[in-house]
DNA sequence: GCGACAG
DNA sequence: ATCTTGTCGC
């Protein structure tokens, strides 16, 4: 497939998209976020499920897959994908909602990786870029919760929250099946004092294993190995 | 032509 | 994303 072609895969997948609430009650969310291990020739995917809005680790996996293709900016989800959805198949704990690292709708073509993954598991998604990759907007107050809409020409792709004072802003669009009001309700429940949500400081920590994050995640949940 | 460009 | 030293603030 040419970038081209990719191109038009996504602009008419990204009419099949959801964009009000379609979800049953929301008792457990997960992280979803992807690393790189042998030099950047593995891709590896941690999912990691919390209660809601207990925020308790609940579950987590991790899937190993041969990288298939190098990082294109718009094309990111064709590079992640695969291996999420390798690691959400092997959960135990069936999340109810998706947290992605990365963005959902506020993507040039409107199906960002969030988008992606939402629409090809069927499970509701929404989008969580620590980056802006597309869209303008106002200045925003470096006051906790500030929120200001993420726009493109007349349309509104996004919105975008600061978690916490003093840091960068987080960039929240809709992944599927679920409302712009609701994608940030639901980030904004998922902090607990951190810039980043806690389901995707979990998968974050799991998917680099930063600060032997594998090891306190089993001793969480009890298993030996 | 120049700047931008998720992870 | 990944690598990597030092520094600022609570």
């Amino acid at each position: 497939m040419t970038v081209a072609q990719a191109h038009d895969w996504q602009q008419a997948m990204a009419e099949r998209i959801v964009c009000h609430d379609d979800m049953n009650d929301v008792r457990t969310i997960a992280g979803v976020d992807v690393g790189f291990e042998e030099n950047g020739t593995v891709t590896r995917s941690a999912v990691a499920v919390l209660a809601f809005p207990q925020l308790q680790l609940l579950d987590f996996t991790i899937a190993r897959l041969p990288t298939c293709m190098p990082y294109i900016p718009g094309l990111l989800s064709f590079r992640e994908t695969p291996a999420v959805l390798a690691a959400l198949q092997q959960l135990t704990v069936k999340p109810d909602l998706l947290l992605c690292d990365g963005q959902g709708r506020a993507h040039p073509r409107r199906f960002g990786v969030a988008c992606h993954v939402g629409l090809l598991s069927g499970i509701p998604a929404i989008g969580v870029g620590k980056q802006k990759l597309c869209g303008e907007h106002d200045v925003l107050p470096d006051e906790k919760n500030s929120v200001v809409a993420l726009t493109e020409g007349q349309e509104t792709i996004g919105t975008v929250l600061r978690s916490r004072r003093g840091v960068k802003p987080l960039y929240v669009s809709i992944g599927h099946r679920v409302s712009l009001t609701s994608a940030v309700h639901f980030v904004q429940q998922s902090l607990a004092g951190f810039k980043l949500p806690e389901p995707i400081r979990w998968a974050d920590g799991l998917a680099s294993n930063r600060g032997k994050t594998v090891e306190k995640a089993n001793h969480i949940l009890g298993r030996t190995s």
